[in-house]
DNA sequence: TACATTACTAACCCGTCAGTCATTAATATT
DNA sequence: AATATTAATGACTGACGGGTTAGTAATGTA
């Protein structure tokens, strides 16, 4: 309270402003600041004082916006995926070739619009924490995976309706797919799934030869050796 | 250090003892209480604290036996993975049926011995927490990653040579095979990958499917539609 | 029974981090 | 210019959790 503590530390000497009053910009730039960071190092390792700080701001300015971690992240999501989803699908409704080639398209095309973007992160990030933050995984399963899984189960039941693709389970074959997408978004995040050589797998490359192999094996054609095998726990 | 004092709380009152000398037990059960945790919760997540208090034993003890969470993370790991990867592969070197069929019988098999156990909530912790903890993702790269890599890339490339299945790159049909399994452990052990019913998928059903389609994708006979799509950007 | 050893405990230290709030400064209004 | 409004700040709090350690009791050994 003295006199001589009057001048606390270089009060402005700098020539930027350290105090910008910007209520629209904000929201958008602590999105993009908290993506980045949820993506980089999952939910509970990101710090909201980082989040702040990447965007230029003081940690109180992200609660100014954000009432919560929580809410931050489900703003997050709903901004980079829940919002577009709707053209996604309409697109694939529209389509008009083979369901085969419908399914490699999807496949594709998931990744140019969600795996080769920030959103697989989101993605991992649930996969990994979603048992230690319940409220969060019951909010992206509602808002990504049902109507995720919905688009695809369409594309398949499309195949087999048609008569192109075997009568296979719908449930598994989408899940078949989604096993792909997983993973090429997993090793996209994680170290762990790198080839041999400790390079990160290409994914188009990758992307072409599994859509080659579940294409091939959802084929109304004969099968090359017989699924007989003892699946019980005698062995 | 008044007289008063001297009764700090209820000495001893309980019929059980507070204090047993187990030297030999413990590490054990501490290794069990730990991997119970580390699956559940994830490694970040894992309190020493609560692992202590799951093998009945205090926190002090804990670094008792184990110098750090990180070391008690890697004896976790080697008691229920590495120990357990020679007699595997020693099994299929002596495999003598085709090599679809050993394909199956390494997803089944993988299945018994370490999708259906805790060993796949490791996996699925690597996948989720190896970015945040570098020196626990190399760890397990070498550990667990490579040599199951190993094992699965001979069981290809023997179909390969033997001309059962088509000349694919070894890689990436050793990853197709590992997604399924990757998928298979995460759906275990997160909320986010089950059914759209809710429910969790029925895992020997979805492997026998998933086992199906990529014994059928390798398999060298004609393709069912050209693998023909535009791959680039210009969508 | 006396003494030595050590497995084990409980309280503690210290850094971290989500969330709060009194204060401050950039605008808007008069 | 004086005043009111509010966007923005950053020091603060309380809870949490990894790791430490002084001390305690169980087990020898004489």
């Amino acid at each position: 309270m003295s006199a001589s503590l009057s001048q606390p530390c270089a009060p402005h000497s700098d020539d930027t402003p350290r105090r910008e009053r910007r209520k629209e910009a904000r929201p958008g730039e602590l999105l993009k600041a908290a993506l980045d960071l949820f993506v980089e190092k999952g939910f509970a390792a990101t710090r909201m004082d980082e989040v702040a700080l990447r965007a230029g701001v003081s940690k109180g300015t992200v609660f100014l916006y954000f009432p919560s971690k929580l809410e931050l992240f489900k703003a997050v999501v709903r901004e980079n995926i829940s919002g577009r989803f709707q053209e996604w699908n309409a697109e694939f409704e529209r389509y008009d070739g083979s369901s085969g080639e419908l399914l490699r398209y999807a496949m594709f095309s998931w990744w140019q619009r969600v795996g080769a973007t920030q959103a697989s992160g989101i993605s991992k990030l649930m996969l990994s924490e979603g048992g230690n933050f319940p409220e969060i995984a019951e909010f992206f399963h509602q808002e990504v995976v049902q109507p995720g899984h919905a688009i695809l189960s369409r594309v398949i039941a499309r195949g087999v309706a048609s008569g192109e693709f075997r009568p296979v389970h719908i449930d598994h074959a989408v899940h078949g797919v989604v096993s792909t997408m997983i993973f090429l978004a997993l090793s996209k995040h994680s170290a762990c799934l790198c080839t041999k050589d400790g390079l990160p797998l290409e994914p188009l490359d990758y992307l072409a030869a599994q859509a080659d192999i579940v294409v091939r094996g959802l084929a109304n054609s004969p099968a090359p050796c017989p699924p007989a095998i003892d699946r019980g726990t005698s062995a």
